[in-house]
DNA sequence: GAGACTAACTAAATCGATTTAGTCTCGAAA
DNA sequence: TTTCGAGACTAAATCGATTTAGTTAGTCTC
């Protein structure tokens, strides 16, 4: 059965406290046809042979009535939403917010508007929310963080997406260049005992990263020691997940001078629990962490992270949306885009003092 | 004259790739009238004419050939759109993505979607989107920590609102007792000279706080030294607001033993400068915080705090909301809806060693 | 066999704007 | 005096679904 959702099934009829007048009531006022005053009022060429006293009659008259065209009539006439939809892991965290922020600033710029949905790595909200959207005639998808099941029939643009889906435009970090940014700061810093906390499994980066952080390292003759790898571990998105991972490769015994996160929020619960162990950091430990979300400049040390210009990805994520939206149909689009990261160095991170 | 945007000012009319079939080529292919399959679909009462076997047949056609009913014909007819519209400073803000993340969990439970927007304190914005969100026809505003200019003719709920106006519910902290749980710990903790640090003065919270706080104070007989007495500057949400504050604070030479701060965000700054100034927290200055964001607890040390129930206040925003949307329509409704706050005792607090 | 009912549908208006294909009037050219 | 063209509009179809007020055919009743 076709879901018949959103709202109650059967639409009830409403009187809206009516904000505005309609075309055929102002064309009334005016002693003129609906299709003359909604000619003048979009400008049509077709509006031409229409003197200028009467169009400013026209114009006038809309504006002393308050008259604005229904959102709703020029949607369905047009077959156009001017509306996107937003799918995030999670408000709330400071990635797909800085995302969103991005995202906004050039959509309604444009004209656009967006519904967010947020399926918190729920699999059945992850496949129902862009139905659900579809059905709301959103124009075109950005998918923050999230790996979309199957192919949709319009635009979509997955920001850090990395699965080669029909339809899709990948916004992806280099994170080649990510990795050895983080891994040749701490080797030149004296450390070749680094340990690593990868994401957890659910995330759209983990993969890539993790393999990403291997070639750097081999790259500089680094080897890593699989003791010394953690993962992040459950749903929430706080520094305790980085602070348990932490505590784990601590109780192993294997020793190490640095360590690389796998965000920044990760890396302020390894700062938490090095502390606890009578680590200090940098002197003891140094701490990469990755995003740079705003609070990392504000931490105690201040952290070491790698930046990615997540409200940029936002603007570019938005652009190259619209710009498939509006461009003819059929016509090739980008498959890839690829945004470089850039290492912000504050004092989470030292010169290894341990003896060779 | 009326302004024709959203999206170019002409409709240009565009093939979207089909996603769905409409009712008529439905109905045409069961050899039926549109009008019998929307009855069928809707489970209308007036179908209960309609034979079982028939109806099986309409559903299982509908289901099989993917038909959903356009949501923006739906939408034009029952003049409902389902849809509402979100107001707040800045999304990338924790504060506000907290008290979003609430208002979805409740919106997309029943059935609506919401259009986001963020103003960045530019009252030009202030201004416009409420009215641009009105063209898109949603049926009810939220605005979030943000003062509306004029009264609207749909139902408005405001997070953080103080203002009375007419059509506005708002949703407001128990001032008082924050300010009273805040004032009371520090007290009782022997403290006596304590630097506060007001809000920002567009922040719809600041006035009130501030009059919570020396009430609170006298209540307590602790006379608040004005020289003590700090106030954000600044449109950015960064910790250095407060780090500014607090050295501007600590350079007009009157000690304090105690810091209570505008928000968690500058209590974070405000901690840096104390340190930078040879202070330790909570050793020499304990420092009260405000929210209780998520960072708050992995502060070093963590962060005392009056916490805000803000994902909750979302939920109610958005329940109250749909009350009124819903409610026949000039039935009364509340103007004011009154949250209690929670004192979170961390580690940024502690008994006043500074000799009486 | 007329009238009353009911079951099973459907025609058509409606929501509000857009747009194509006209219509009507007037002045000028042939 | 017809004809052409332009100027100033407008009728009506369209987008897709909903809903009221029917219509038709058959059954039952007295």
């Amino acid at each position: 059965m076709p879901r018949t959702k959103p709202g109650p099934s059967r639409a009830t009829l409403r009187s809206t406290p009516a904000p505005s007048i309609s075309l055929k009531s102002l064309a009334e006022h005016l002693q003129l046809s609906p299709a003359t005053v909604s000619l003048v009022i979009n400008r049509s060429p077709a509006a031409k042979s229409i003197p200028q006293r009467t169009q400013e009659r026209i114009r006038a008259a809309a504006r002393e009535l308050r008259y604005y065209p229904n959102f709703v009539a020029r949607s369905l006439r047009a077959q156009r939403s001017f509306t996107i939809g937003v799918v995030v892991p999670e408000i709330s965290e400071g990635y797909a917010a800085l995302v969103m922020s991005g995202i906004e600033d050039h959509l309604l710029q444009e004209g656009y508007f967006y519904f967010v949905v947020s399926h918190r790595h729920r699999n059945d909200l992850i496949e129902e929310y862009p139905r659900l959207l579809q059905q709301r005639a959103v124009e075109g998808l950005i998918a923050v963080d999230t790996v979309c099941q199957e192919a949709v029939p319009i635009p979509v643009v997955a920001v850090s997406g990395h699965r080669d889906l029909p339809g899709v435009t990948n916004i992806v970090l280099n994170h080649d260049r990510a990795a050895r940014l983080a891994i040749e700061h701490l080797t030149q810093l004296g450390h070749r005992s680094i340990a690593i906390i990868k994401g957890q499994a659910f995330s759209s980066d983990t993969e890539v990263r993790w393999q990403s952080v291997r070639k750097a390292a081999s790259e500089m003759d680094l080897s890593i020691n699989e003791k010394l790898v953690g993962q992040l571990e459950g749903e929430s998105s706080s520094p305790e997940l980085g602070y348990e991972v932490t505590r784990k490769l601590l109780a192993t015994g294997n020793p190490f001078t640095a360590l690389f996160a796998f965000n920044d929020i990760s890396a302020i619960g390894a700062i938490r629990a090095l502390r606890e162990s009578g680590r200090a950091v940098p002197q003891d430990v140094s701490v990469v962490g990755f995003d740079d979300i705003q609070s990392a400049a504000f931490q105690n040390p201040g952290l070491t992270t790698v930046r990615q210009p997540l409200r940029r990805m936002g603007v570019i994520a938005a652009e190259t949306l619209l710009a498939r939206i509006n461009a003819p149909t059929k016509s090739p689009y980008p498959k890839s885009i690829t945004i470089e990261p850039e290492l912000i160095v504050r004092a989470s991170t030292a010169k290894n003092s341990a003896r060779p």
